[in-house]
DNA sequence: CTTCGTTATACATATTCAGGAATAACGAAG
DNA sequence: CTTCGTTATTCCTGAATATGTATAACGAAG
């Protein structure tokens, strides 16, 4: 545990740069605007979990609607479904990644982990 | 001049993911909110040059208004300001950036320029 | 004391975005 | 043919955000 003990307490030495650091966004973009980014990776990674589009919007705390959205953008640019989908049935329907999805999952962390690298060895060198 | 000179014309070899690229944002947080963005460190730098705040936003089509605002973010979440500035006199004012503004942007543009080499460096490798 | 260009600030408006609600379509299962 | 849960789609509303307008404060210069 860091800190020094005295009277019973506990003192603390606190980074001068307390609270501040080096953080960004990464995504992968198609015609200039964006097409790929953590966010839906994460949603590709649970539907192909569960099978479910709504469910895997329900474990992000995210609505059926946006989930559905952001499926259906990356559908309409990419030359071939990340997803394909049917409703009725079994279920009530389900929904499955398809193998340009798993190669999106796996283009995309693939940069993201070293990006997250980057971030984690460019510490602030001098106090602000 | 890259493509294959065919009858007169030229046809040009596309890259199979074209108008597809990885890309990203920067920027230094203090206490999890954003502090400094490749957009303050230019405002920074224009007010260095030109010696007003005004000057500086309309140089970058931005309001007044939000120039301001952005100064007076950083001038209150650091513990000394980036801009001094007074009213009235010679010109109607000026503002001047300060020793630890010029810190704050050369450790930003030091962060920055790593990571355009990083975005450069990372290219598509797979065809989505 | 008037003019001038800028800093500083408040107020109102516009635009964008996220979310909820509602509903239709669908096909298996009972 | 009714039920069920999901996919698919539209409409509306509130929040967050960006922008525009207006105006006061200020001090040098004439």
């Amino acid at each position: 545990m860091p800190g020094k003990e005295v009277d019973h307490e506990y003192l603390f030495i606190m980074n001068e740069n307390m609270g501040l650091e080096l953080n960004g966004k990464l995504w992968i973009e198609l015609n200039g605007t964006r097409l790929i980014g953590p966010g839906r990776v994460e949603l590709l990674e649970r539907i192909r979990e569960c099978g479910s589009i709504r469910q895997a919007a329900i474990q992000m705390s995210m609505s059926y609607r946006q989930a559905w959205q952001m499926i259906e953008d990356m559908n309409a640019r990419l030359d071939s479904p990340v997803v394909v989908s049917q409703r009725g049935g079994k279920g009530g329907g389900n929904a499955i990644v398809t193998e340009k999805g798993l190669q999106v999952i796996a283009e995309f962390k693939l940069f993201y982990t070293k990006f997250q690298q980057f971030l984690e060895k460019n510490t602030l060198a001098i106090k602000l």
